[in-house]
RNA sequence: GGGGUUGUAGGGUAGCCUGGACCAUCCUGCGGCGUUCGGGACGCCGUAACCUGAGUUCAAAUCUCAGCAACCCCA
């Protein structure tokens, strides 16, 4: 906290002021990431409830475009979207020990009706297995119902005790997406584990969301799984947030909620499954990735406000107003999100406004441009131009194309500029503190949880991509000779 | 899990240590009117606050306790 009667006669401070005088810096990250969640218009973090949080409406309309990609994606690989409930009854949530070992104490419980105690409590879903399973158990009848692809986007109730974050860690996970599938054999689950990773990445693609695949540790898996996949991102600040996961389920919970299924010779034999999920999380790392010191950077895809015009008024100046109008009908026929902002700021706080929204393009009309028929088009990652107005259309067409290409390509160099192979653990403590380090592992979980312990971070696991999930090395504990490199970084 | 700090208009703050009056300070925002408008305009008028509960006291934003909430540090 700086003192409050120096700041103001400090001209570094009355520099940062001028700079920024909304927002903090950037490289302040966790005080930038709260602010501008408020001051965007993302969420309203005071509702007085720990770990819930307000989805205003600009928010809510970034993540509607962002689930909605989500939708197409699956719905185009062969998901169906249903829903199921949000109350899970006792005996059910209680059936499968590690889940239950792994949720127990993040559970809330339902226990009255009114004022009379309920016979059976019910658990808010804290993810929704033991919801749906005993559905499965009725719906897979045949091997001819394979594969059954499910979806549902819900929100589910986690007690965290650690420090609560919006869109990061919650008590209330408003929109996870939850998909359960069932398989004949235990090899087909895997291809579906696969397939799910595959359209994560293609996800945030979508998001221009760089992130890496690897494989969590076996301390680490979703508790009552074969093995988890895991989505990463790195975070400004040098800390991963797990942005998606995949678990092979085995036949575990097809043991437990008795999910069998006749094969072709009339045999009755368990099914297999898998469950993937993504939670608001990926809007965390989408605001987190691409913002700056100004606010937010949206990818055209997913903001809600694509191009807002600003018309430069002297006076009552009518030819510039309807210039604007025409320019705006022309671009909403083409299919274009666009505002005009005609309030009574003037200019340059109409800029600073709408750059703190991530508005990709800002066009601004007047009396000069009328003049020369070109309207002035300003990039939110760029610069301004000139541009002649019978090419306006297919000039706004091609830079937001140019804007998603240019925001992934910035993100992704930015990520694999702070990936470092590491030879002991001594770099990998120092490296940690702005990247992910490579490091490598015997595979040992006893060296695996040494290694935890003295560099104080978490093991990612092993990278899917060969190129960083692969090399020769000893293992930094046991000294064995390993072909296996794993990453470790901080983790949100 | 352990420790610490904080809670005053929509946001940010002063006042609290050392209890009391005079309109609870200033910035910002918001509403109105007018002048303005090519990178955060200005004038005038208006608007709005002491987290909740209990206690001490003639008197509480100020002191004590509890609750709720936020932030920071350590494990």
């Amino acid at each position: 906290m700086t003192n409050m009667t120096d700041s103001s006669d400090s001209p570094g401070k009355a520099n940062k002021k001028e700079e920024s005088k909304t927002l903090p810096l950037k490289s302040d990250f966790s005080e930038w990431y709260n602010e501008l969640l408020q001051v965007a218009e993302i969420m309203d973090v005071r509702y007085p409830v720990k770990g819930l949080y307000v989805w205003n409406p600009f928010g809510f309309s970034i993540r509607s475009r962002v689930y909605s990609i989500m939708r197409e994606l699956l719905d185009n690989t062969g998901h169906v979207e249903a829903m199921f409930p949000l109350l899970i009854p006792e005996h059910e949530f209680m059936k499968e020990a590690e889940h239950i070992k792994g949720f127990e104490d993040e559970v809330y419980w339902v226990t009255h009706g009114g004022t009379d105690p309920l016979d059976v409590k019910l658990a808010l879903r804290p993810t929704s297995e033991t919801a749906i399973y005993p559905m499965y158990k009725l719906w897979v009848r045949s091997h001819s119902d394979m594969p059954l692809l499910i979806y549902q986007i819900v929100n589910t109730f986690r007690y965290e005790t650690k420090h609560t974050r919006p869109l990061i860690r919650l008590r209330e996970i408003t929109s996870f997406k939850e998909a359960h599938t069932v398989h004949a054999t235990w090899d087909d689950a895997a291809a579906q584990v696969k397939e799910a990773t595959r359209i994560y990445q293609q996800f945030y693609n979508r998001l221009a969301v760089p992130t890496i695949v690897s494989k969590r540790p076996d301390w680490d898996k979703f508790p009552g799984a074969d093995y988890t996949m895991a989505v990463d991102a790195l975070m400004p600040d040098g800390k991963t947030l797990q942005v998606g996961t995949a678990h092979h389920l085995g036949d575990n919970f097809a043991k437990t909620f008795d999910i069998t299924y006749e094969d072709p010779e009339g045999e009755q034999v368990l099914a297999h499954q898998t469950c993937y999920g993504v939670s608001e999380r990926c809007i965390a790392a989408l605001i987190s990735i691409h913002g700056d010191n100004k606010g937010l950077i949206l990818p055209p895809e997913v903001a809600p406000t694509q191009v807002v015009i600003i018309p430069i008024l002297f006076g009552k100046d009518k030819a510039v107003l309807s210039a604007c109008n025409n320019l705006s009908d022309t671009l909403k026929r083409a299919g274009l999100r666009v505002v005009i902002d005609d309030s009574d700021a003037r200019p340059g706080a109409k800029y600073y406004k709408w750059e703190l929204k991530g508005v990709p393009i800002r066009i601004e009309i007047g009396p000069r441009d009328l003049k020369n028929n070109v309207v002035v088009m300003a990039r939110r990652d760029g610069d301004k131009t000139n541009v002649p107005n019978d090419n306006v259309l297919p000039e706004i067409d091609r830079t937001l194309k140019e804007m998603h290409s240019d925001l992934y390509k910035s993100a992704s160099e930015s990520l694999h500029s702070r990936i470092e192979l590491c030879s002991d653990l001594d770099e990998v403590k120092d490296y940690i503190q702005s990247g992910i380090a490579r490091i490598a592992w015997c595979g040992e979980r006893s060296c695996g949880l040494e290694m935890e312990e003295i560099v104080g971070a978490g093991i990612l696991g092993e990278p899917e991509d060969p190129a960083l999930g692969k090399g020769d090395g000893t293992c930094p504990i046991c000294g064995k000779p390993t072909g296996i490199v794993v990453l470790m970084a901080r983790t949100y």
